[in-house]
DNA sequence: ACCGATTATGAACGCCGTTCAAAACCTAGG
DNA sequence: CCTAGGTTTTGAACGGCGTTCATAATCGGT
């Protein structure tokens, strides 16, 4: 089946969203900026789109593949599995800083009160972890399956929450060296004990 | 000096603004709402502050001063350091669940493009960094002091990664018991490795 | 009791996401 | 090629938001 012309309008939708957001940030995109730099009615992006929030959905699933990929990439020379999980990391902290605004409206933007995040993109999130896995298996062969995943949860989100506010303007900026030397420590804090 | 009649409005329109982020979130607080149930014009919120992130740091300031009061009777029976730091670890998680939408708040707010946080304020959220550094300092009695800052920071941010996505809607919720135990692994994994 | 200074008020403003009646655009049958 | 019926696109209009500011009310010193 051939792209329909809603189909070409989401498309162009999501990828000026994904400008906006790149350049100016979640919080800055306007349903107008999009719409205008689309070449289309604002009303249109309603015929495309539920809402504002599905579109940035959309854009955020797109990010969550790229950043897929950047892991997958980061463990495709099949490296011992304690590399593996450095590897990872270092992956993880470098697609942070390279795409600073797309990864930022991953983990900041929020559903409407009434509204919970659809199925297929709870899904796409968890693939995070997943990437995880094969390398903890390796470390902690005892574990089964289910303690894997939610070691690999814990351990996505201890990584995560280093890289997360050491970007925000929360805290005083951190020297890029000081927070790769960190985050290998704790890296190596973590897969020193998966080995125990 | 006697509290102010400016001084008064601004202690209930905290109140109520806290109550509000209490029950409803961050993302419901509405100006309209609070000046209402504090029994003022709409106007006179920003007789008393700046504009409404002021009042949102107001309040956060407030859930800072808790934070850091509960995290000081986690260390109050001057345990061993290892267990210092399952109990701060502890305390911080009971914080989140006990005050979920308050401590939400502390990092979901997020500043107009234009203006950046107050320097009193980020002081305030450093607060939190500093009471790692002792049990940290004994762990590791090599560290510098800069050093030792930088690894309690790096160590806060992991534990406030896994309570953080923990608690929010983004992923599937997670037994209490489990986080729990996840937790206190973590803790004890980053421990080890400050000893050796 | 009076008056200048200070504070309180809420209608109005500009911007936002969203809606929907009307216009423009397709497409199939004659 | 024309036209009727359905579909899509359009953008003015709506309600809600944070914020402003002319005006009214209040306060404090003489």
């Amino acid at each position: 089946m051939a792209e329909t012309k809603r189909d070409a309008l989401r498309r162009t939708l999501v990828d000026v969203a994904e400008t906006h957001i790149r350049v100016r940030g979640l919080a800055a995109l306007r349903a107008r900026d999009v719409t205008k730099d689309a070449g289309c009615a604002l009303g249109s992006l309603y015929n495309a789109f539920e809402d504002l929030d599905l579109l940035i959905l959309a854009v955020n699933s797109r990010t969550l593949k790229r950043l897929d990929s950047a892991l997958a990439t980061a463990l495709s020379d099949a490296p011992a599995p304690a590399e593996a999980m450095q590897n990872l990391a270092r992956a993880y902290l470098s697609f942070a800083v390279d795409n600073r605004q797309l990864w930022a409206a991953l983990f900041d933007h929020r559903m409407p009160a009434d509204q919970t995040i659809p199925d297929w993109h709870l899904k796409e999130h968890e693939i995070l972890f997943s990437r995880l896995m094969m390398p903890i298996g390796q470390l902690s062969p005892a574990l089964d399956e289910q303690t894997c995943a939610l070691r690999a949860r814990t351990i996505f989100s201890a990584v995560h929450g280093i890289v997360k506010l050491s970007l925000e303007d929360r805290f005083v900026a951190l020297h890029p060296d000081a927070l790769d030397s960190e985050l290998t420590q704790m890296v190596d804090a973590i897969t020193t004990q998966l080995q125990k």
